[in-house]
RNA sequence: GGUUCCGUAGCUCAGCUGGAUAGAGCAACAGCCUUCUAAGCUGUGGGUCUUGGGUUCGAAUCCCAACGGAAUCACCA
């Protein structure tokens, strides 16, 4: 049970015997005690006022009296206006902190029996990943990280847009402009090369567009009528015919990105349970369109396209088939849900998706919903806002995206230079050292992504790159390294049955054992939020902790061993936590840095 | 124009199921390495929580409106 809980259960009865009136104890208003006033919880008496007829001070003083006389746990108390601040006894917080060292299962919550698909990532194949998808990749895999910590079985999936118009773009600059090259010819990873093939088409379309203009024809026909445009949707077309030439240079190009792309997310550390391509599922939802029209919830219109009229719904009337019989991006997208909840049998699923289509997945569930398939409540769109440069959006084609590979490299090099600084690591072998400047660059990168609310639009500045000091990952990570140090040069041994329930812990320790016990709760927050910045936040709040703790603490150099004790055991109990937080954001922590 | 999201210190962000004097980091300034790792710690300065109403014992937090910014409303994906 928690404190809060404990404090409002003992309150209610407390009013009971005071007062004889009956309160629900959830309906109490217990909040942690601010640092000024005296106490650790504090129990406000404002809404009790017209219970117990009473000044504030005076329902304060009876309550609290009831409580230090009737509960042992509760040692002390205060009242302060409306507000009764109430001090836990010594043996309180030992057998509390006793409690967090001797679970096993620590940080993972009981088993809910569901289980929800996350999607993510969900890359197109004409370019490489950049700094959007990273925020993309790294909330899809720590939410999964999170949903698995809450007791929920999950499975991380992608849908890679693997075909279509923009895919062809790419493979007719190659074959006009590349004379052949390939990876292994340039030395350039593939994802990257088929996305300078994407900026070649787009040179190319907009110079034909140019000269198409200039003789004479209006901007909107000559976009329509450019050659190379014209010759991409030929392509297309040859595609969806199976053309035996355009296929294996499909398979050729895209073979390069996945290469790449496998890379990308070898560093940053993110795997899949299923991988889908769009190349074989762009033909599902026909049939669900066929039993729409059957239900009378699709109309045809007199061309032969098919339509949901969402109007009374407060959207707009959505086509879900062209009047050539040719599905859109939602048609698939229905039949693909559909698929995912029968053959996976899930209970949920989360798309990570930007928040450019919150529109779409709104009309996504309505019309499942109008299908009449209950789960379609179950969908939840995890909608995050842009990352914005200093001087507005990234734009692909005006060069300004911060790719994701150079990103992860640059973060390497400006660990590596810290770390040399520092000088820290010199005496630890090579093969280690590289290893952690890995880690702590990507640890700097991931948390910087991660520590902000996932619907905000943020902001990154290249100029002035990510800090390695204040709210950051590397600032985390140092303080793991710190504590481990500490367990290292421990000359005596200690474990839970050492510690002592008559031990007097300091304040700083009180907060510590405090804020320790918030942990399921926040990973429990987390979940129901999808919001991975609620544990960032937490683990920097337990690091700046413990921090303070460090400095005015010489844990070491305590000549009584059971108190030694009690401090080596409250921190290994940390160092444990921080570990467990951080590993639901995929960030590890180092032993020494 | 309709809908949705955002607006907190110079900058980047916490806090938002209503609670006491609104918090961190960065940047600036002043200190602290003979002491368990200074990627740290301590201190100073910095705020009409966009604005105006409402709800109440009490509002950054909830409701309404205005202003400012973003996204979206494709036979693109």
């Amino acid at each position: 049970m928690t404190p809060e809980a404990f404090i409002q259960q003992k309150a209610a009865e407390a009013i009971q015997a005071i007062y004889s009136t009956e309160v629900a104890p959830a309906s109490l208003q217990v909040a942690v005690t601010r640092k000024e006033f005296e106490g650790d919880y504090t129990l406000v008496t404002f809404p009790l006022l017209k219970i117990t007829h009473q000044a504030p001070d005076a329902t304060g003083n009876a309550i609290g009296q009831w409580l230090v006389d009737n509960v042992k746990e509760i040692s002390a108390y205060n009242s302060v206006k409306g507000f009764l601040n109430l001090s836990f006894s010594a043996l309180y917080w030992n057998e509390a902190l006793l409690a967090l060292a001797a679970d096993d299962n620590f940080g993972q919550l009981s088993p809910t029996g569901k289980r929800i698909m996350v999607e993510f990532s969900s890359p197109n194949t004409n370019k490489p990943l950049h700094l959007g998808h990273i925020r993309n990749n790294l909330l899809g895999d720590s939410v999964s990280r999170i949903l698995k910590a809450c007791g929920n079985e999950v499975v991380k999936s992608t849908i890679v847009n693997d075909r279509g118009v923009h895919i062809c773009k790419s493979m007719l600059a190659w074959e006009k402009c590349f004379d052949g090259a390939t990876p292994e010819s340039t030395g350039k990873k593939g994802d990257h090369l088929v996305g300078d093939c994407y900026v070649a088409f787009d040179k190319m379309y907009k110079a034909e567009v140019k000269e198409l203009m200039a003789g004479g024809m209006d901007e909107e026909e000559a976009k329509k009528q450019a050659p190379s445009l014209r010759e991409a949707h030929e392509m297309l077309v040859k595609w969806e015919q199976n053309d035996p030439h355009v296929r294996s240079l499909w398979s050729m190009m895209n073979g390069w990105v996945y290469k790449g792309f496998d890379e990308t997310y070898a560093a940053l550390g993110i795997s899949f349970d299923q991988v889908d391509h769009e190349s074989e599922t762009y033909l599902l939802g026909k049939e669900l369109v066929q039993k729409g029209l059957r239900e009378g919830v699709f109309v045809t219109d007199p061309d032969g396209s098919v339509w949901c009229d969402l109007t009374a719904d407060g959207l707009d009337r959505k086509l879900v088939l062209r009047g050539d019989g040719t599905s859109v991006y939602i048609t698939q997208d229905l039949g693909t849900a559909e698929r995912r909840f029968a053959n996976y049998k899930l209970d949920s699923h989360v798309y990570v998706v930007g928040n450019e289509q919150d529109y779409h997945f709104q009309v996504l569930k309505l019309i499942l919903k109008k299908l009449g398939f209950a789960w379609a409540d179950q969908i939840y769109h995890l909608s995050y806002g842009m990352v914005e440069l200093p001087e507005g959006k990234m734009k692909s084609r005006e060069g300004t995206v911060v790719d994701a590979d150079d990103l992860i490299q640059q973060m390497y090099e400006e660990a590596k230079s810290t770390s040399e600084e520092s000088g820290k690591l010199a005496d630890i072998p090579e093969a280690e050292r590289e290893a952690l400047y890995h880690m702590i660059g990507l640890g700097a990168l991931k948390y910087f992504i991660i520590k902000v609310d996932p619907k905000k639009t943020m902001l990154f500045n290249p100029a002035e790159s990510i800090d390695f000091n204040g709210n950051t990952g590397p600032f985390i990570q140092y303080t793991h390294a710190r504590i481990c140090s500490i367990l290292r040069k421990a000359t005596v041994p200690f474990g839970v049955s050492d510690i002592r329930p008559e031990a007097e812990p300091s304040a700083k320790e009180i907060r510590l054992v405090k804020l320790l016990g918030l942990y399921p709760g926040k990973v429990a927050e987390a979940g129901a939020a999808f919001s991975p910045a609620v544990i960032a936040n937490y683990a920097y709040e337990l690091a700046k902790e413990f921090n303070q703790y460090y400095h005015d603490t010489p844990i070491l150099k305590e000549a009584d061993e059971a108190v030694l004790k009690y401090r080596l055991e409250l921190i290994s109990v940390l160092a444990r936590t921080l570990r467990s937080a951080m590993a639901l954001l995929g960030i590890q922590l180092p032993e020494r840095m």
